[in-house]
DNA sequence: TAAGCAGGGAAAGCCA
DNA sequence: CTGGCTTTCCCTGCTT
């Protein structure tokens, strides 16, 4: 545990406000968190919001995921690399649709030397504009509180900091919008993600052998109940869990069939293909349907209704 | 072109 | 033994 003080910069800029993500997806963890030093830990939900750039500036001090002063009553830290995975697989999208010269960090850098504030170099440059500088985190007293831009809102303004900015203009975003999910309560009152590429604590907290005694778990019983486990988000989340769409992590689904497996008490070790061919055969009887995107699949309305009204899955 | 993902046929395994 | 539910293998097509 460290003591830091600290400057988040959170970006969220999208070529246009019809974003699938944006319109429709009430994604967990689509921000864009640059630190001093390296930390990331802020998260959020930015369903239906509509800007096209969506910057924020959050003042940190304390242990580490500790907020000052103004925390929210929980605040978990970000699964890296869900975050990561979301911008390299929409980098294209998410990367700004003004030209290459002008990204949100000269924008940033130019707001800043205004106000003679130490900025932190970002790379927008390659394939992925975004890049994560994580590491230790060591103590730092660089940033004073009158360091902060009087015309950006801190964290004791409006409890969660969230300001969106247009490049002519600042427009504010309702907090509402950000953390009003279910997912976000499941997540704040869930214990720490996992780390070391997502896996952790999972394989000691879920049950992994053949349950006896009850009636067979099915694979669909068991995606839903990893989609309830916050500790396995960096493999499965929800995409809109009021529609049943839930989509698996490019990088994790196959950490996610493994268990799968094992709780099968497979001979051999599940993958993602085969587990992926499990699931399409639910097309044909109706529990699981495939959505057009990738590694993206619904649940039935009527298996979604059944598996909610049973909070005992397996 | 290669890799990843998706779709599906077919056969085998497991279990109630 | 039978049927349901995968599991496993394999092939093809599409997209990036």
């Amino acid at each position: 545990m460290h003591a830091f003080n600290a400057y988040l910069r959170v970006y969220m800029n999208f070529t246009a406000c019809e974003h699938p993500l944006v319109s429709s997806w009430p994604w967990h963890y689509n921000v864009v968190v640059e630190a001093d030093p390296p930390q990331i830990v802020l998260f959020g939900t930015l369903a239906e919001m509509e800007t096209m750039t969506y910057v924020t500036e959050i003042r940190l001090t304390g242990g580490r995921g500790a907020w000052s002063r103004v925390a929210p009553s929980s605040c978990p830290e970000v699964d890296l690399e869900v975050i990561e995975e979301f911008l390299q697989e929409h980098s294209l999208e998410v990367q700004p649709a003004h030209t290459p010269a002008s990204p949100p960090t000269a924008v940033w850098q130019q707001m800043h030397s205004h106000h003679g504030t130490r900025i932190i170099e970002n790379s927008w440059s390659g394939q992925h504009p975004y890049e994560w500088h994580c590491g230790s985190h060591t103590p730092n007293g660089e940033y004073e509180e009158q360091a902060l831009p009087s015309t950006w809102p801190s964290p004791h303004d409006n409890q969660w900091g969230h300001v969106a900015y247009s490049y002519e203009a600042p427009v504010y975003i309702d907090s509402d919008s950000l953390s009003s999910s279910s997912q976000y309560q499941e997540y704040q009152d869930s214990p720490s993600p996992v780390s070391d590429g997502g896996g952790g604590n999972d394989r000691d907290s879920l049950p992994l052998a053949p349950l006896s005694g009850k009636r067979k778990e099915r694979l669909f019983q068991f995606l839903f109940e990893m989609l309830q486990t916050p500790s396995m988000r960096s493999c499965i989340w929800w995409v809109q869990s009021s529609s049943g769409t839930f989509q698996f992590s490019s990088q994790n689904k196959e950490r996610l069939a493994q268990l799968w497996g094992r709780r099968k008490g497979n001979r051999k070790t599940m993958t993602y293909q085969k587990m992926a061919r499990a699931l399409r055969n639910y097309s044909r009887t109706g529990e699981i349907k495939k959505v057009k995107r990738k590694l993206t699949y619904r649940f039935d309305e009527k298996t979604l209704r059944g598996l909610q009204g049973s909070p005992n899955i397996v």
